[in-house]
DNA sequence: AGGCGGCGGTTTACGGTATATACAGTTGGT
DNA sequence: ACCAACTGTATATACCGTAAACCGCCGCCT
């Protein structure tokens, strides 16, 4: 399907490498060798160890290296498996998505609200089980992995009930990633290290500027950064859920 | 206020750099010194000329080095003014930031929607303007510049007429960026080169699976990804105010 | 049975990155 | 006038991703 020794890249970056080998590797539809030695490795297994290093060390610690090392080969091994870097990362997140969320039982109409939070709840929980997919998932052109595709398909499924249309259901859909993303950032800020300490840094500095930022301070003084137990997920979720209720019963 | 030649990162990463001298940096609150020659650059010339160089060729782009080459100085030059590139890229967002947003009169209430609608819509412009911003605040801590704290008070100010508490509000605002930052992606993806290559051979790749995926299918045949004129920001946007709207409504 | 060619892994090398360190030239305060 | 503080440079280190050439293994074909 697609010839294995493919280089057009020239020595820079990405520059223009073929999307398909990337999907034939997304999508494990290489076709397998016979002659020669039999491999060590598989693209699986670099990128669930590479995973592994990320969840450990961040995204910053996976290099090509470091990785080889964790198998005990060169650097350079890895190259017969995945064409570059960039891909290995596509393929780290293929990983971590593990095999979708698990619904509940549709059937009825009515409990999509249940659904939709289920699948959010879950989508939720795979990225703060792997920060660092925040940062692999930024900017560049994704959602093509089946697994991906099986969230989507999920959400999507979830939101059917609704009766909105699939351009609605669509972008709801990217409502509710947004909200997760935004949410996993927002925790992640929280738990690293030193978090009490830039807080500390953070409040000293507003109460010396006070004045210039009025709607803040009165905000702040009225609770808005102390944590009241209300999960800042389970509050966006509500307010989408809110929403799209508003346009069903707006338009039927 | 803060001492100028610091340096304690053993040659590695971050590992831990003050972040007080990033605070000084951003806040301007640098005790410039007497003696010695005159600088020929600021931190503020540095980040606007790598902003621009993000701008044009990406934030893979901007290396001290070509930032430097820039202003025609040495690449070292720059960690004069700068600690080290993490804080040039926090300069850069802060820098792109501009003064704010223009808020309309707010005045009376229930002209709420209005103005989180004003804000929303020009935060949407800059991260339009500027693609790299995704990945430059993908994770890490941030939101410390004054000109970030300016987006944040407008946008808690023009929630104030809505009654929410505090934590409401900030939680309300964590929702709009959330969806700025994910249309802002959706945008980027979209506006990429071979965006059209990418797509034929996605639909090819779900005809190949449509029996794996029959939400997403039947989402497509109803016109999921078809271009229909309606601006998913604006239509996130309906969706967080009417989710706000039915918690004012079920309160009072 | 033999050998050839596809393939796995290694070594080497190149150009790129951030940045530590030591230095030279410039300037203002004393 | 001199010294100390300051700016910019040159040099060096330790990484990084990856291109290229190479060697040894092995299954298929003759």
């Amino acid at each position: 399907m697609v010839e294995r020794d493919s280089v057009r890249s020239k020595g820079q970056q990405d520059e223009t490498r073929d999307p398909r080998t990337l999907l034939a590797l997304l999508w494990g539809e290489q076709e397998q060798p016979t002659r020669g030695p039999k491999p060590k490795l598989t693209p699986r297994r670099i990128a669930a160890a590479a995973a592994e290093l990320a969840d450990r060390e961040g995204l910053d610690a996976v290099s090509m290296s470091k990785v080889a090392g964790g198998f005990g080969v060169s650097a350079m091994a890895l190259y017969r498996y995945v064409p570059g870097k960039t891909e290995l990362v596509e393929l780290m997140v293929e990983e971590v998505m593990g095999e979708g969320p698990e619904m509940p039982e549709s059937g009825e109409d009515g409990h999509w609200r249940a659904a939709v939070r289920a699948w959010t709840r879950q989508c939720a929980d795979v990225y703060a089980a792997h920060p660092w997919l925040l940062t692999a998932t930024a900017l560049r052109r994704r959602v093509l992995g089946p697994r991906q595709l099986r969230w989507l398909d999920a959400a999507l499924a979830a939101l059917e009930p609704t009766g909105l249309d699939g351009a609605q259901r669509h972008r709801v859909f990217l409502l509710l990633i947004g909200l997760v993303r935004n949410v996993a950032q927002q925790q992640a800020d929280h738990e690293e290290e030193q978090s009490a300490e830039w807080d500390r840094l953070a409040a000293d500095l507003l109460a010396r500027h006070a004045e210039r930022f009025p709607a803040l301070t009165k905000a702040m003084a009225d609770g808005a950064f102390r944590a009241d137990g209300v999960d800042p997920l389970e509050f966006g979720l509500d307010r989408i859920l809110d929403g799209v209720e508003a346009v069903i019963g707006g338009r039927e």
